[in-house]
DNA sequence: ACTACTATTGCAACATTGTCGCAATAATAT
DNA sequence: ATATTATTGCGACAATGTTGCAATAGTAGT
């Protein structure tokens, strides 16, 4: 399948790339009008199957997204932590990889780790 | 809020006793008939609230609950990894705790950790 | 036992999320 | 220009989890 280049997907390009934090296909749809639902979801999974970006999936079950900055195209994985706060529901990603051991005869696909709590804004009051 | 012993109680509580592996809501009412989806829902929560169980959160979005076993009853955390096959769906809990460290000013609240892949059983075709 | 209190349940309704099929549109290469 | 097909919009859908409210039932006190 070769990609094409639309103006949707450019605009969800420049979204993503203008923050700082992961984002919900809510806050995107907030930013770009008349940009269908599932054209939406449409375009982040395919960013993400393109390594494009990474998908965090969050306490209460939705799904958040973030550019990956620090991937190697080839050998792709995330096993970095995530963090979102309780307060201002903010998704960020750290910095610092997490050693992972699997049991033998495991193979390991994607990792999925969120912290959660308040942020160092929300903690301070 | 005292709690109360209940046959629908007793019931959710023998299902995961029962179990080895993290359970999902669906799982509990293949098991149990004639017992609300809400209902259900509440007494896990409750024996989250009441640190007997916890909850981990799939990539699908889906919750599925284990029963603390390793846990102090107080100081209660679980920063520990889950597993999820791909193949047979079934959410394990390991056993490492993995470190955790926040930033300054960062307050941790919960945990949550999954991984994903093939397991020793679904691996070895 | 009987009663009072209230935690728990069932039911219905609801919001939210994410996916899918299909026809229409538009990006790309020839 | 034209053909090909990736992408989009629309609608519908399934699934998950939560909530309000009235009915039920556990518990403690008498
Ligand atoms: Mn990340
Ligand atoms: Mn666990
Ligand atoms: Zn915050
Ligand atoms: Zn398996």
């Amino acid at each position: 399948m070769k990609r094409r280049n639309t103006p949707t997907k450019e605009k969800v390009l420049t979204i993503l790339k203008s923050q700082d934090y992961a984002i919900s296909h809510e806050t995107i749809a907030d930013n770009i009008i008349d940009i269908n639902r599932a054209t939406i979801y449409r375009i982040l999974n395919r960013f993400c199957e393109d390594g494009l970006a990474h998908k965090i999936v969050a306490e209460n079950g939705k799904q958040y997204f973030a550019l990956c900055k620090t991937c190697e195209v080839k050998d792709h994985h995330h096993n970095h932590l995530h963090f979102q706060c309780n307060n201002c529901e903010k998704v960020e990603c750290f910095k610092s990889e997490i050693n992972i051991s699997l049991p033998e005869g495991y193979s390991v696909g994607n990792f999925n780790g969120l912290l959660s709590g308040l942020c160092g804004n929300c903690a301070a009051d």
